[in-house]
RNA sequence: GGAUGGGUGGUCUAGCAUGGUUAUGAUACCUGUCUCACACACAGGUGGCCGAGAGUUCAAAUCUCUCCCCAUCCA
């Protein structure tokens, strides 16, 4: 026994060392001449949003270099940038946290300071980690979305879509955050059933002077009431259909209209309508054309329409109204009911609807020709275009693209002191980056009434602005034209599958505006990590799992091959470090049959005649080729792992490697050792290849031992060859089991001396059956038969 | 309320578009065995009316319908 390898198992640690070499083989580099085609990816830029980083996001990322590695191992010229995402609310919080300060009361220019420092804490701590995990991403050139170069990137577009007329200002009813300051776009908000008190209200027909109660979960909007809405089914309310109520405190009458959103049997069926309580509110003032009160500021607070109870935050207006309605015996009833609440999706504070002045981007008049181009785009796995689709057929309005926060892009526009008409610089410098906050405008005079004096925009812009346009940044658009048209369309955009309605319907709509074509020909979607019962795991749950402890302890490979074998491409999957752990011993497992063979020397040549046991094997192989080119064709790495787990190990290992191993140590027998030992070495060498994007540790410290100094990740998948022995593959299941059998008769042959079964390798009188001639002497020496 | 996906041994999971012998594998558990690659192993074993009900069929985990439950997204 002369075995290559020495360890008795997979060490992980001994990742470390290959990292280090498998970097100096530099094949993550791109070289934009080659005559290969082209496979660029676009890479999701992670967000460095604290830690833990997301054991989901890990596995996400280990699955896109999987992805990468397959390009590349296809004879692909591979494309795999990485860059950072650092704008947005996520960091603000961060750091308003971390400081135990507000945005809003200190100076701009200190706070971004703060923030920038946080970011490259939290980004060097995640670029290490994906290191770690072995990921063959370009770092060397990784971007930043918060670089001047990408937020110019922004701008330039931006600047683009204004002079074509796509941006406009217009005042609606915007989701609001008071918490954040900021508006919010649907895409942001969350729902939660919260407790909540639905309080019954007698309203006074002015008409008739009867009473009709109405049943509302936000009495404090009671001033900003417009009308009260009833279903025209509803009989209790037919004859007050257009009549007034007068309503309580404030000594204003509206009407009672009929409107089908009005349930029946919510409350007392009668709504009322308010500017604005929720979304149908919206939508039924609207529809119904009534005027619009602006009920709450921008601080959540009361405005004068609210007479008496102006100037106050909004749940100190609530509780005195209910008061002085209950004095005024105006209250009918209270109920304790559940009810769903929009919530920022960051702070938790229950999104107001209010009135406000934003920029929106045009979206509307590009959704039928988005809707037509989706079957342009290749979905792995096809199910998911549905999420895609289901969403561009509930886009009802433009997208709100500006916000009032700080560690974002600056939209790029000044405004003339004299008559206010909006500036914006020259699209023909697209490389200046532009803080109008700060700065001075790079014009002179306004272009309506030349006056010279400006105050700078100082919003920003929403962050999937900025991160809609990666597929453009990662090709050089606007910088270097034949780049661009030699990387653009690019190939694939992998993503989890929660942010299809946001970064990927963003990505398709601004590159299209932009460039007329869709970004990628294909979307990956993969789905998210959940906890091991099944749920979302979330900070807020508490049952985030932090993956670095866990890739430290069992090593990126074993992580990998968790990841890619835990399930089918495009579901949730669950996490659980016991399933971690269980496949460290598929590697060890695949470790020894590496050590096993590396004692036989490669023959110098290729025997002339397989014997039938080494050709069955091979056979069973090419189809072990096939079924991983299958699943790798879908980038579905589910496939491949489990048809190689089960391959190496219940076939080759347990069947075939216990066959030959009187051939393999018996040199004498020259050919049937050859046969033998040529075809461990090739099912090996295959096996290894075949789980180099999956596995890229092992198999390359197994390769490098045996086959090559050359790195692994330097050749071809395997194909399926021609002379693959296909018949053979029938036997299997007549080979495995009369082993079964003969393993099950020696542990029922009880020894009389010792009082135990006979050992695997005693000799038993059992003879092969007659199907199994070809495979006879195998048969015989593995299991010591005697007729 | 709507959309999407799912409910398979203790746990997780394959199979389901093209119905057909004994339902895949992992893990956990139990029993043996240190058998010269591996005890992070090997061999053997316990364990499932495939969410419920109905229908189609010679035959249903697989097709149809109804219902229940879970998750996610949306209103």
């Amino acid at each position: 026994m002369d075995s290559k390898i020495a360890a008795k198992s997979w060490n992980p640690s001994l990742e470390k060392e290959l990292l280090g070499k498998l970097e100096s083989e530099n094949i993550h580099k791109f070289i934009p001449d080659s005559e290969k085609d082209t496979f660029v990816i676009d890479t999701p830029p992670p967000y460095p949003s604290g830690r833990p980083w997301h054991i989901g996001a890990a596995a996400h990322y280990a699955q896109i270099d999987m992805i990468a590695r397959y390009a590349r191992m296809s004879g692909h010229n591979v494309m795999f940038p990485i860059g950072i995402d650092r704008n947005g609310l996520p960091v603000e919080i961060y750091t308003e946290k971390k400081h135990k300060i507000r945005m809003r009361m200190m100076q701009r220019e200190t706070f971004l300071d703060l923030c920038r420092v946080a970011l490259d804490d939290l980004e060097a701590e995640m670029i290490k980690m994906m290191k770690e995990m072995g990921l063959s991403c370009n770092f060397n050139e990784y971007y930043r979305t918060d670089s001047d170069e990408y937020r110019s990137l922004t701008q330039s577009t931006f600047i683009d879509l204004w002079n074509r007329n796509l941006v406009y200002l217009a005042t609606r009813p915007n989701n609001y955050c008071s918490e954040c300051g900021t508006t919010i776009a649907d895409a942001e908000i969350i729902y939660q059933d919260v407790p909540t008190k639905l309080v019954y209200m007698n309203f006074e027909v002015k008409e008739t002077s009867d009473k009709v109660v109405i049943a509302s979960t936000r009495p404090e909007l009671l001033f900003a009431c417009q009308a009260i809405i009833v279903n025209p089914q509803d009989d209790r309310y037919l004859q007050f259909h257009r009549k007034h109520v007068m309503v309580p405190l404030f000594n204003r009458d509206v009407k009672i209209l009929p409107h089908h959103s009005a349930k029946p049997e919510f409350g007392s069926g009668a709504v009322m309508v308010c500017s604005y309580g929720d979304h149908n509110d919206v939508q039924v003032i609207r529809e119904l054309g009534l005027n619009e009160i602006v009920a709450i500021n921008q601080d959540g607070i009361t405005t004068q329409a609210a007479g008496q109870y102006s100037n106050l935050k909004l749940k100190e207006a609530r509780s005195r109204i209910i008061m002085d309605l209950n004095n005024a015996g105006f209250i009918n009833r209270e109920e304790k009911i559940m009810h769903r609440t929009p919530l920022c999706e960051r702070s938790k504070t229950p999104v107001e609807i209010i009135p406000m002045e934003d920029y929106y981007l045009k979206q509307l008049e590009y959704i039928p020709k988005l809707k037509a181009l989706t079957d342009a785009i290749k979905f792995y796995p096809p199910i998911h275009k549905q999420i895609l689709i289901n969403w561009l057929n509930s886009v009802s309005i433009d997208w709100p693209i500006s916000r009032r926060r700080y560690y974002g892009t600056e939209i790029p526009i000044w405004y003339c002191n004299k008559c206010r008409t909006p500036n914006l610089p020259d699209s023909a410098a697209p490389d200046r980056y532009y803080r109008p906050w700060k700065e001075k405008p790079p014009f002179k005079k306004c272009i309506n009434c030349n006056c010279t004096e400006f105050t700078g925009e100082d919003r920003i812009f929403d962050t999937w602005m900025d991160s809609s346009i990666t597929p453009l940044f990662i090709t050089k658009y606007n910088r270097d034209p034949k780049v661009h048209r030699y990387l653009y369309p690019t190939e694939i955009r992998p993503q989890a599958k929660d942010i299809i309605r946001t970064w990927l319907y963003y990505s398709m709509l601004r590159c299209f505006q932009l460039t007329d074509k869709l970004p990628w020909a294909s979307a990956w979607i993969m789905g998210y990590g959940v906890d091991e019962k099944g749920e979302k795991m979330s900070k807020s749950k508490g049952n985030v799992i932090d993956p670095s402890p866990i890739i430290h302890q069992y090593g990126a490979d074993t992580f990998r091959f968790w990841s890619a074998s835990e399930g089918s491409l495009g579901h949730d999957f669950r996490c659980s470090e016991q399933k971690i752990a269980g496949s460290k011993n598929f590697l060890s497992k695949l470790w020894n049959i590496g050590r096993f063979i590396s004692s036989f020397d490669i023959p110098s040549e290729d025997p002339k005649q397989l014997f039938t046991t080494d050709q069955w094997i091979i056979s069973e192989l090419s189809r072990l080729i096939e079924d991983c080119k299958k699943g790798y064709d879908e980038f579905n790495f589910f496939l491949p792992s489990n048809a190689i787990r089960e391959f190496t190990r219940n076939l080759f290992a347990s069947h075939y490697i216990e066959m030959i191993k009187a051939r393999a140590y018996n040199e004498e027998d020259y050919m049937g050792h050859k046969s033998a030992i040529f075809t461990l070495h090739r099912c090996l060498s295959t096996i290894l290849l075949l789980l180099a994007p999956i596995c890229p540790f092992i198999t390359e410290e197994l390769w490098t031992k045996i086959y090559s100094v050359k790195s692994i990740h330097l050749q071809r998948i395997p194909k399926s060859t021609e002379e693959d022995f296909g018949e053979l593959a029938k036997y299997t299941a007549l080979i495995t089991d009369f082993n079964s059998m003969v393993w099950n008769k020696k542990k029922d042959t009880i020894l009389q001396e010792t009082g135990k079964p006979l050992s695997l390798k005693d000799p038993i009188r059992m003879s092969v059956p007659a199907g199994l001639g070809l495979f006879k002497n195998d048969l015989q020496m593995m299991h010591n038969l005697s007729e």
